[in-house]
DNA sequence: AACTAATCCAACCGCTTTTGG
DNA sequence: GCCAAAAGCGGTTGGATTAGT
């Protein structure tokens, strides 16, 4: 194994990309995807390590980022992802359309620790501080970031197998599904730039069963069961590109999250991507993080998935307009 | 205006996992 | 099955920016 090989390499530019590097790996992958990462610097005209290309595509370049600040909606989300996932930062931006694993982690360690621990929330365990201080003698609260592999199972337990109690511990209220954030799941061709030039994209199957974050003081409280509603107009514009999503794929759910049972949470589009499942499906609460993460694994990950990605969802009306310039000049559009 | 502290975030480092010969 | 290279991932760092004094 070993360092990789670039890491030996002398003379290869470090630090912030210029604008200009930055043009150079867009027009290069743009054009010839990026096929081999260590070969894209030299094909690029790049003094960068193919690691380093990699990174700057993944968390800065792609057209489909969507950049910009969190919305209380992504932020409730990845708490909750968190709560079950752990420090996986890839797998919960594989649940977070436009936004990268960097970016989630960098959120987490400025923001969202904070605020959990304002309220009296242990980051790590999610759970209140007072009692993580009683266990301290024989769990560690460091277990969860170390090896999230192994001791998320043992932290996220205790929320599996209580999911009623579940959002309590994040000292946010109670979820409902009424506002707007959208998870794409599924991403069905992959990425080429034969079919980012010139041609629509093949739209990722995005759901909308977001979350309306409870804000600070605010209790939610959502009548209704959980009902499903299907939308119908799935085709929208964005930078000139038509992106269309299948309607059966689109949902926009109309839940008390009081009344989820657990299963249909992990059911949801909110969890498992593609359809809505069942309404009826049974209640099964899982002993163990990996158990849980058995059942999800059949969940198309699109972010995951590199190449495949997409852009943006129809909120990506944020994107930054140098992105837009990007993307201009990438695709020979005008914006 | 000048300085310091706090915050943010892009990028790096190094380890693990995956892939291909 | 073994090995090396490539890819993926999470933790950490350091520079830029912002807020406070």
């Amino acid at each position: 194994m070993g360092r990789h090989s670039c890491c030996y390499k002398q003379k290869l530019r470090k630090g912030l990309w210029s604008p200009d590097e930055d043009e150079k790996l867009l027009n290069h992958i743009t054009r010839h995807g990026h096929g081999c990462w260590s070969s894209v610097p030299k094909l690029a005209g790049l003094q960068r390590c193919g690691k380093s290309c990699r990174l700057r595509w993944i968390n800065y370049l792609r057209p489909d980022l969507k950049r910009g600040a969190f919305s209380p909606e992504e932020e409730n989300l990845i708490v909750e992802l968190h709560s079950v996932l752990g420090n996986r930062w890839s797998q919960i931006a594989a649940r977070l359309p436009g936004r990268t694993d960097n970016e989630i982690k960098n959120l987490w360690n400025s923001s969202i620790k904070k605020k959990l621990k304002q309220r009296g929330i242990d980051p790590n365990t999610h759970k209140p501080i007072s009692e993580v201080e009683k266990d301290k003698p024989t769990r560690s609260s460091n277990d969860h970031n170390k090896s999230p592999s192994s001791s998320a199972a043992t932290n996220h337990d205790f929320f599996l197998e209580k999911p009623s109690d579940f959002s309590d511990y994040f000292g946010l209220q109670k979820l409902n599904f009424n506002s707007n954030l959208s998870l794409c799941t599924m991403v069905p061709e992959p990425f080429s730039p034969g079919n980012m030039v010139g041609s629509a994209f093949q739209a990722p199957v995005c759901v909308k069963p977001s979350i309306s974050l409870p804000q600070d003081n605010s209790s939610s409280s959502v009548s209704g069961g959980p009902n499903w509603e299907f939308q119908t107009n799935n085709t929208f514009d964005n930078g000139g590109f038509s992106w269309s999503i299948p309607s059966s794929s689109v949902v926009k759910p109309n839940h008390n999250f009081e009344e989820i049972k657990w299963s249909e949470y992990l059911n949801t589009p909110f969890f498992n991507g593609s359809t809505v499942q069942s309404q009826n499906s049974q209640q099964i609460f899982i002993k163990s993080e990996a158990d849980y993460l058995g059942k999800v694994s059949n969940v198309t990950d699109p972010w995951s998935q590199s190449q495949n990605e997409n852009p943006a969802t129809p909120e990506a009306s944020d994107v930054f307009s140098k992105d837009l310039q990007r993307m201009a000049v990438s695709f020979g559009q005008s914006l």
